[in-house]
DNA sequence: GAGATTTGCGAGAACGTTCTCACAAATCTT
DNA sequence: AAGATTTGTGAGAACGTTCTCGCAAATCTC
């Protein structure tokens, strides 16, 4: 009897040590059902004397439920929100005893197609997902997934009738156009990096992001409510790529009429804009202001500081979780749209031109 | 027979539809076995009718094999190795059909403990840890994972037979010195972020996690290579947190002959350089030079761009998997210690005093 | 054209759990 | 002390696969 096995233990190991059925172990180990003290001893010191460990496959094959969240996320170039992002619902699910199977789609739809349809295949419980499109696709119905609830956050989906937990990129933009409008500045840049663009373009594409979508609505809303005439704005697109993007930043800043504070779509613009500024040895927040979104370390570090729109993105990780659990629990509950509000943050990176007027050089002339 | 089915469709499903065995659907499912391309098509078919997917839970259970590397990571401050690591992984895995269940573990041996227990009982087929401890402990021996193959990465752990993918810090370090040396600086700064400390201190702790100890050789090495004698080294550990690490700075800045260089341990380190040195309005690359571990865009971005030893993460996180498959394929291959090698990537953070001597300013007294 | 081989398919077991049910023994009723 | 209840236990099914057999029909051999 003292062959050792050569696979891991199992219930009937722990069973046959302990004397008892397999029944009798399992309630033991489980806790349920009716069991004396003294049998549950003894189990539980066979089970450790086995090394025990149950087999969640199998536990999960019987209930139906893997106790799994399926993660499908961008993992994108600074990454300011995929690692804040996947931390905070990794740490949420496990505070919760939910484990997180993660895929990264780098905004590829074909990829998130197939990354939802291995999860789905893995039974995860229910599914936290980036959509990497604007327009709405079938992989994330109803009809596609069963009965398995998906939350979407950072981004929503028109037409599909899911919890979505976003951050409101409309005020926070807006209020961002304010703040420096506040501190004279007259011409105001955006640099917008969108999925699906070729290059650099001025002009608007036909589809964006819903979150890119509420930063420009934001900005647009904000110009106007301040009184800044579509001239006084200049706008870039591009492709999310250092080459194109910084490409984009010398076509901001020469422009005849170059604007003065530059605001960017995500850290990866941000970044553009450092560099270039950089190696055109303008000072950010003298020669040149910038405001960004998603805050970072890095952001509070620099000399001077970058103001920046922050969004809570923990938060929103830890509301994703919560959410989808919920629904796992009870597929009735009414899906939300959760929009948390943003902050900003004003740090050096913005020149006071109502202080240091000398600083606008165009207007000087 | 047209009552909609409330669960999702299993392979008896599609049997049935098609007019055939279990045995054969899942043949003609499968691709293995004996069976008519005729019956096959017809098995296709039914199953496109149903919407069927596997139950991929099901099959590791018959099969004992989950497709499913487990990842014990630590999701630090500034995440400079979580998520490149993590992405890595994770493009790493599904390239090879694998998907990742991660854990984080932020650097709690219990919290690992756990982790390890919690991914073992969903069965996973191997594990990647980033040891969050510098001495063995059980629970990554192989009398408690099993056959379980796991590989360490970032760092070693003696006393277990077990593959380890980490970089060759001592050699970069040492180069580092070398260089930094070579523009003319004499008196060298390191601020260390240890595990286990609590606040600030000059003391070498007892235990340290092998890449630390690895940079702290390098650094001591390339230092009595080229006649840096300890009275011209300054040394602080401190607790990875900002507000030690900033008066971890303070400490090296305010010292009687303060160092002209800093050395920082991880990027947490590199960034309490920056705020403090921001605040006191010392310019980097001028005032105070700065040296640190694990590129990003960030450090390349800032002006001056920051001096970097660079750490090839994605192609550690490639190996590890690689790796990690093969253990799981022969459980008898050999263990291996994979040391890659580092890069030092100069850029502006570090002052050149053989030419502009006078930003020493100590030394001109 | 009778035996040997190949081909195609189905029955049933197995993976490791948990849970329902049945049933004997122990304890409670009055 | 006889019936009613409670308590503790075990047998067996089920979850959805895959795979090993066995067997009949079809095809090949000479």
């Amino acid at each position: 009897m003292n062959i050792p096995k050569s696979s891991a233990p199992t219930i009937i190991d722990v069973a046959e040590r302990a004397g008892v059925s397999r029944a009798t172990a399992s309630r033991a180990m489980g806790g349920y059902g009716r069991i004396s003290e003294e049998t549950a001893a003894a189990v539980r010191l066979a089970a450790e004397e086995l090394g025990y460990r149950p087999n969640e496959i199998a536990r999960a094959m019987r209930a139906g439920k893997t106790k799994t969240i399926g993660l499908v996320i961008i993992a994108d170039f600074t990454n300011a929100f995929f690692d804040r992002a996947t931390k905070a619902i990794v740490d949420s699910a496990k505070a919760r005893g939910y484990q997180v199977l993660i895929t990264n789609t780098d905004e590829d739809i074909a990829a998130e197609r197939l990354a939802v349809e291995v999860l789905l295949e893995k039974q995860v419980d229910g599914l936290i997902v980036v959509p990497s499109t604007a327009v709405v696709h079938d992989h994330l119905l109803p009809g596609h997934l069963g009965t398995k609830p998906v939350v979407l956050i950072d981004r929503t989906l028109s037409g599909i009738n899911a919890t979505s937990v976003t951050t409101d990129d409309f005020s926070g933009t807006e209020e961002a156009v304010r703040n420096v409008v506040a501190l004279g500045h007259t011409r105001l840049g955006f640099l917008i990096a969108a999925a699906g663009i070729t290059g650099t373009t001025t002009e608007r594409p036909a589809v964006l992001i819903s979150s890119i979508e509420e930063r420009i609505n934001g900005f647009l809303n904000g110009a106007a409510d301040c009184g800044v005439k579509p001239k006084q704005q200049s706008w870039v697109f591009t492709e999310d790529d250092p080459r194109h993007s910084e490409a984009a930043v010398a076509l901001l800043l020469d422009s005849p009429k170059p604007p003065t504070v530059i605001f960017t779509s995500n850290n990866d613009m941000a970044l553009a804009v450092l560099k270039v500024a950089g190696n055109r040895q303008l000072v950010i927040g003298k020669d040149i202001s910038l405001v960004t979104i998603d805050d970072s370390q890095w952001l509070v570090a620099m000399t001077p500081g970058i103001t920046v729109v922050a969004r809570p993105v923990e938060e929103l990780g830890l509301i994703a979780v919560e959410k989808l659990i919920a629904e796992m629990m009870d597929p009735s509950l009414t899906k939300e749209k959760i929009v948390l509000p943003t902050e900003l943050i004003a740090r050096g990176s913005v020149a006071n031109l109502v202080m240091y007027p000398e600083l606008d050089a165009e207007r000087n002339r």
